[in-house]
DNA sequence: CTCCTCGGTCTGGTGACTGAACCGTAGCAA
DNA sequence: TTGCTACGGTTCAGTCACCAGACCGAGGAG
């Protein structure tokens, strides 16, 4: 977290696991890499974070193991989550959940998650009642609810995560053209 | 966490729960209640806090109704946790076990939980595999696992956890007598 | 060549965390 | 009554993480 980001002396599973993903940011900065998002201008894009400190992050998420990064093009770098970042989902996902049963948004769930194979949406646990399984983020598809405001953000990617969104597939293709090629859009 | 605590103009529970509960220790404090830690000694004594950061924390925690905080003696006080922080118990399992599978203790697992009305071990996911019911903490007993390493802590309350003991009773009895007046062991 | 995007690094200022000292209340013993 | 202890904090100086913004080098595009 801050300020010696390590729990010493603490025989938890717990504490061990906050060293790691328990930093400011951290935990949003996996989210989005799980939802999609790569690039370092994209996660600047979607979180109001200091350059500095996304840059410490990532680095720190790659030497943890949780991120890969590589480039995309020459030059150009992308953070791929790795298995032990998916394996966070059941993590995550319970925060998220509980957050949104104590400070729920006005118009209802800000956002669903569907399991893909059943085209059911998971419920509160994470579980995808038609299957009874566990989702897999990789499995999962993404659309705004009632709840979502739209006007928070106006960044590319924020955008084009106002549409239905399977989880893992990048949002951006590599190489891709200059803003001012594409015509319009989202992505 | 720190330092501008809220994550502002994000459309996400996730945020919103981490600007609830993100903060460094938060977490590890709410786990200890979760057990059956109420008083500021006994958080100090396992957690190695600072005292300005626990008060912090507990009164933070208080105003956003997680703990309920109530004399147990005229001028002591003791912090019980509320039904909201009971539904941060599967966030909570879930981080632990992120942790326990990336992080292993040399040894085995640090600690289990039973499922009381089973008598069955829960499952990485918070299911008791009998009852096929997600676990809630008030029925779960826990007692340390051969990676435990009871060297690393000596103070009363860790001593008691190195037992099995039923989550969410109270390590401590109310108006309890000094030390020096108890023949020995724990509680 | 210039201009732009991207992925950073650097820097000064702010504020959260740290460790240690201090403090008021209450209970107990003599 | 005095003295001692446990408890639940508060205060304070110092340190370090975070913040905002400036800067920078590599690689295309025109």
């Amino acid at each position: 977290m801050s300020l010696g980001k390590d729990y010493q002396r603490q025989d938890c599973s717990l504490a061990r696991a906050l060293e790691v993903v328990g930093e400011r940011w951290t935990l949003l900065v996996l989210r989005d890499c799980l939802f999609g998002v790569t690039r370092f201008s994209d996660l600047r894009g979607r979180l109001d974070i200091p350059r500095a400190v996304l840059a410490d992050r990532l680095s720190a998420l790659v030497g943890a193991g949780l991120l890969e990064r590589r480039p995309y093009r020459p030059g150009r770098e992308e953070y791929l989550p790795t298995e032990q970042a998916l394996a966070l989902w059941p993590a995550i996902y319970a925060l998220r959940e509980w957050g949104e049963r104590y400070y729920p948004p006005a118009g209802g769930r800000r956002r669903y998650f569907s399991h893909l194979p059943c085209g059911t949406d998971i419920d509160s646990t994470g579980r995808c009642p038609a299957c009874g399984a566990i989702a897999s983020p990789a499995e999962l598809e993404t659309r705004p609810g009632p709840g979502a405001d739209p006007t928070l953000r106006d960044d590319e990617v924020s955008r084009a995560l106002y549409q239905p969104h399977r989880m893992l597939t990048p949002l951006r293709r590599a190489a891709q053209p200059p803003a001012w090629r594409r015509p319009g859009g989202t992505d």
